[in-house]
DNA sequence: GACTACCTACCGAACGGTCGGTAGGTAACG
DNA sequence: CGTTACCTACCGACCGTTCGGTAGGTAGTC
């Protein structure tokens, strides 16, 4: 009854971390912080992780993986282009606005916490992520369900608008997950123009 | 010749502090790095200010007074709501996308740093703004220049689009900052539908 | 079934270093 | 003589990390 016992140990302490990290930040959460959450030692904890930063990547390929199974996943197979960008939108903003993926915030606020050879890891897949855009977006363009504007900046428009949410958003406000979808693909896709 | 000298001296620290915090973020940055900066030490610095976070006060409150100096103030007086909420979103854009003003990218990214009143004093300040938006937006429906959309939900969806840049833009990529205002303006107003 | 060998999971204690901050002195200026 | 603008020297707290050691379990050998 051991095998698996030890990454179940693992994913407790990067979910601990996680939630302390959300909170209180990378710099301002301390190793002996996460090891009293974990009701452990300092010393304890360095028995499952290398390093700080080490932990950090872990917490942040979590969010990644999470990401693509619930946002890239599920609309990856809509052959049309318009309808798997707003697929993405909701299921982008569904993700943010909900509590539980921390990991996720913790990407979009730590993001440039990492160095080196981690920054690139997270940065790739990230770059992938914004390149599925552009492709969906062109590919709107090409098809004339869109007008024609620069694929890129409209990328980043679209991230702007959904990620920013999570600056503001919070699940106790009077917007349901659901209504700020609606709203943020409604002003996204129609403009504020009549 | 020191009357002037005793603010100017601040003044440059602060400068210096801005550019350090704004390359390695709050917690990054030890006040000796920005002694060294300085080509000070330390007990020299705190000649001049009380503590480490009332030095990040001072930059972000510098940082406001830029912001509603570039953008609000040129703006107030534009009756039109919506050339008023047009000329603030270049405004904007430009003031985030304009290097110099490193204050302002410190405001948007250390949004969680400050603690109790010092962070209520800037939250407060950022609030006006929100209203501002979402006054000049329902001023515009009540005009019918514009469609009839959630205020908040589109002085939110302003921000993120215009906000986010600070974390992909660069000066030296192939779009130049009157580009960018143009094109995240057109988005904004005329979404993506033909 | 006793013994040896080895494992994982952890702990107490300490390491070198850095942090924000300060006490007290000094030199220049008015 | 008082004020301003610094300096040297230092403090206590905390940081991430490491080390020696150990409880408890497992697997193989005689």
């Amino acid at each position: 009854m051991n095998s698996w016992t030890s990454s179940e140990k693992l994913r407790s302490i990067l979910q601990q971390a996680a939630r302390l990290i959300y909170l209180t930040g990378f710099d301002g959460t301390s190793m002996q912080d996460i090891a009293d959450a974990c009701s452990m030692t300092k010393a304890g904890l360095y028995h499952h992780i290398a390093t700080k930063e080490a932990m950090l990547l872990a917490i942040m390929h979590y969010g990644m993986d999470l990401f693509e199974e619930r946002v890239l996943q599920p609309v990856k197979d809509i052959s049309d282009p318009l309808a798997r960008l707003k697929a993405t939108l909701a299921n982008n903003v569904q993700l943010v606005t909900h509590d539980s993926t921390k990991e996720v915030t913790i990407i979009l606020h730590e993001h440039s916490t990492l160095t080196g050879d981690a920054k690139h890891e997270i940065n790739a897949r990230k770059k992938q992520y914004v390149q599925f855009l552009e492709r969906t977006i062109e590919e709107a363009i090409a098809k004339g369900q869109i007008r024609k504007v620069d694929a890129t900046l409209a990328a980043f428009s679209f991230l702007g608008s959904v990620l920013w949410t999570y600056k503001w958003y919070r699940s106790d406000g009077a917007l349901s997950p659901q209504q700020l979808a609606d709203g943020i693909g409604d002003l996204y896709f129609h403009g504020l123009m009549p």
